[in-house]
DNA sequence: TTCTTAATGCAATTGAGTTGCAACAATTAT
DNA sequence: ATAATTGTTGCAACTCAATTGCATTAAGAA
């Protein structure tokens, strides 16, 4: 599916991406625009964009989804992979992070799909 | 913490875990057992059997939480590690990996906690 | 400019999970 | 065995992320 509007809730959704390449949570998101367009609105946006192949999403430790660029793997040898993700336990900030995921091949299982993601703190919250 | 009274209810909940080895959602549990205890005592034994170390849990790809027993790992040599999970997207059975979860090491994270899951077919759905 | 229909706003709804509190029952003390 | 203690349960109300229906708006095509 292509993006068949660039309406203007769209492109000020777009501009955030487009500055920050971590990963936001729909929360997070609907509270930043929550002046600019409606709460159902942006779900509705990160969905189309999720679809579209601009964005790419995960569930973090909360249950809850977070957003990111599909380019914010900055080291992209091969792209649009499985990639792991990190969200930091004391700031909450999280990254899509550059690294290969080996796939383990389990007998009678068939994995189409891999979640990988860590908890911790990052760089600014260590002691 | 460990569990302090036996009570009908609880012993209703391991019974079931004594039996399956598989991971089971919230709400399936809650529905198993709807007859025989109020969903939120469900949730409540489950968070103590969690915290007493005979259950574990982990979120799927949908944000549902999943229990399994803590010795679910079968070829446990080293016990209570963070093991993979799978969860079928056909049927919907959850098993736990009983595979090495090797975390990698990044500069500037620090990771305490990491979560692996993986979907996809499991043997009696395929083809 | 007019037409078509994707996209939006808003209110209502869903559903997993939580909370407050009174009643109950497992365990301990007498 | 009986009474006191307090962990546990049931129930209703609640929270909150996410979804849905529908009337209205506006982007892009004709
Ligand atoms: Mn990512
Ligand atoms: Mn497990
Ligand atoms: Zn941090
Ligand atoms: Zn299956």
């Amino acid at each position: 599916m292509k993006i068949s509007r660039k309406t203007k809730t769209l492109k000020i959704v777009l501009d955030l991406f487009d500055k920050r390449d971590n990963a936001y949570s729909v929360v997070e998101l609907v509270s930043i625009f929550s002046k600019k367009m409606n709460k159902t609105t942006v779900y509705r946006i990160l969905d189309r964009l999720e679809d579209s192949g601009l964005l790419h999403s995960f569930l973090d430790k909360d249950g809850l989804k977070r957003y990111a660029k599909e380019s914010s793997i900055i080291n992209t040898s091969q792209k649009n992979t499985d990639h792991p993700h990190f969200v930091c336990d004391d700031c909450g900030i999280s990254t899509c992070l550059p690294l290969e995921v080996n796939i383990p091949s389990i007998p009678n299982f068939k994995i189409n799909n891999s979640e990988h993601l860590y908890t911790g703190q990052c760089h600014d919250c260590q002691a």
